[in-house]
RNA sequence: GGGGCCGUAGUCUAGCUUGGACCAGGAUGCAAGCCUGGGGCGCUUGUGAUCCCGGGUUCAAAUCCCGGCGGCCCCA
């Protein structure tokens, strides 16, 4: 017997792009052979792992008061060109409907790039007095992009296919900020339950959403050292309300334009999920997101087929019982290695081994997807078992990715150091900023990279005697600037 | 935004430079049978390709030219 060695993550690192393109074909999770640009197909396996991150972004939601909507489609074109920010950087990335059957269409309609010009003129009827505020609702929907850059399944897509979009009103500029600091602790949740890392920052003024006050964003770092954007939280004061004329009556009998925040997240969080947790062998996934938690697979001898499948079965259904999503592999034209490589390529996270020699013994074999460790577990015990590796597996995937991810936010102070940490670890490199626009969009070009903003909140850093990493002035804040996708 | 490479069975790939001996070769997968079975066994047989699409050059095109669609990579 080959002894299993714990995974190792060269390819993962060195090969990201190839390990990624790999690991969507081959479990399979997302078919990118549908023939137009920039769409892809999630498949089966794909769309169960992608219902399972739909569930917790879901439920997270609908606990902090978020009710789930659905709007159409296709977006007049009046309505989509109303808020002046917005439209002019969505105007080269929308897609029109032009004509229905062979007429021409007297009124153009765009395939939503997002919703809020389609959602804002509802507010707008839907609002009329501090009593319907505030509202707070999402939806989960495909949208449309013209991607002029180079696609990538996932990561950048023409068809964004999971577009969780929330949109919320409130009666006051407090109101809406205290609603910014929920998104931010929603979403914060959301990718701990995860367990993908991430760094939060406020965008630099010339990168906010279009029409938005501020924005902040998510960050990940995926194996090359690349940085992702995850998810955004925008504040967008009163611009949105102003240009659909959203408003409701004060005390006093006046009117008040109302305040409004919108947050989004889409596939590219289920593109860090995979990417996060895996290694050389394939995914790792989060037991509360993996479509099948424990797989069992029968050691067959012949002659003995009856027995241990029997046995298998009934493990099954203990396991079913304790609320362990569990699959029995009886494929019988293929070896029980063949089927380990297979299970662990899908990032299952627990294996459990079962052979005539364990059914002797009333034991079975749990080995874990992380490490390939084993451990003999008496069938007796065998749902806490699980239970308890899974949790395990849980915690080690979390703490390996955070780990990861800590080592590559790198703190300098010269332009020399900056430079040579991008080119060389990559990751997300932290430096004195003066705070200007112009030392900011030069500082990008020269060093080839984004900047992704300040560090927000707790993650504040600044050390006020330091002077601007590029221009030389006082630094007033922290800047983080990374290659990203 | 700029540049490069590429498209041949489900997948990966040989052939393309120098057009013909290629009704396209291999591997893998898939199907059947045997042998096996605690980490991708092996053997036999079978299956599977509008050579991305359209046009052009030519006696002759997977191969050369043009256009389109699609994919990957690098640089700004």
């Amino acid at each position: 017997m080959r002894l299993a060695k714990t995974p190792e993550r060269k390819v993962w690192a060195e090969n990201y792009s190839d390990w990624f393109h790999k690991i969507l074909s081959e479990v399979p999770v997302y078919d990118t052979r549908y023939p137009v640009k920039g769409t892809g197909i999630w498949t089966p396996f794909g769309f169960k792992l992608r219902k399972g991150v739909i569930e917790i972004i879901r439920d997270e939601l609908e606990k902090a008061n978020h009710e789930e909507v659905l709007f159409p489609l296709l977006i007049p074109d009046y309505m989509l060109g109303k808020e002046g920010d917005h439209i002019k950087k969505f105007d080269d990335e929308v897609y029109w409907v032009t004509h229905g059957g062979r007429d021409l269409l007297d009124v153009k309609l765009a395939l939503r790039p997002t919703s809020e010009t389609a959602i804002y003129p509802m507010f707008q009827l839907w609002v009329n007095a501090y009593s319907d505020l505030p509202i707070r609702i999402f939806q989960i929907v495909n949208i449309f992009r013209y991607e002029t850059k180079a696609t990538r399944p996932m990561i950048r897509v023409r068809e964004v296919s999971t577009f969780k979009e929330a949109h919320t009103a409130h009666a006051t500029r407090e109101d809406a900020e205290n609603q910014v600091q929920d998104g931010i602790a929603i979403y914060s949740r959301i990718f701990e339950r995860l367990r993908i890392p991430f760094f939060k920052s406020i965008r630099p003024e010339w990168d906010k959403f279009p029409g938005a006050e501020y924005s902040v964003a998510f960050d990940t770092i995926l194996p090359d050292g690349k940085v992702l954007q995850i998810g955004t939280v925008h504040f967008l004061g009163q611009g949105f309300a102003k240009a659909f004329d959203i408003k409701y009556m004060t005390a006093n009998g006046g009117y008040e334009y109302v305040w409004q925040t919108c947050y989004g997240i889409s596939e590219r969080a289920i593109a860090a999920l995979i990417s996060t947790h895996g290694d050389d062998n394939g995914m790792n996934l989060p037991s509360n997101v993996a479509p099948v938690q424990a797989v069992i697979i029968p050691i067959v001898y012949k002659g003995k087929e009856e027995d241990v499948l029997k046995k298998c079965n009934e493990v099954k259904g203990i396991l079913t019982s304790a609320g362990i999503r569990t699959a029995v592999d009886d494929r019988k034209e293929i070896t029980p290695g063949n089927k380990y490589f297979a299970w662990e390529l899908k990032g299952t996270p627990v294996r459990i081994e079962l052979g005539p020699r364990d059914i002797e013994a009333a034991t079975a074999v749990l080995v874990r997807r992380d490490l390939l460790q084993k451990t003999v577990v008496p069938i007796s015990a065998i749902a806490e078992g699980t239970k308890k590796l899974l949790a395990s597996v849980d915690e080690a995937l979390g703490e390996r990715s955070k780990k990861w991810m800590a080592e590559r936010l790198t703190k300098v102070t010269s332009l020399d150091d900056l430079q040579k940490t991008l080119d060389s670890k990559g990751g997300i490199v932290e430096v004195p900023w003066c705070g200007g626009r112009g030392c900011g969009e030069e500082m990008e070009a020269k060093m080839n990279a984004r900047i992704l903003g300040t560090p927000y909140h707790d993650e504040m850093v600044v050390e006020c005697s330091q002077s601007c990493v590029f221009c030389g002035k006082d630094a007033t804040k922290a800047i983080r600037i990374a290659r990203s996708y």
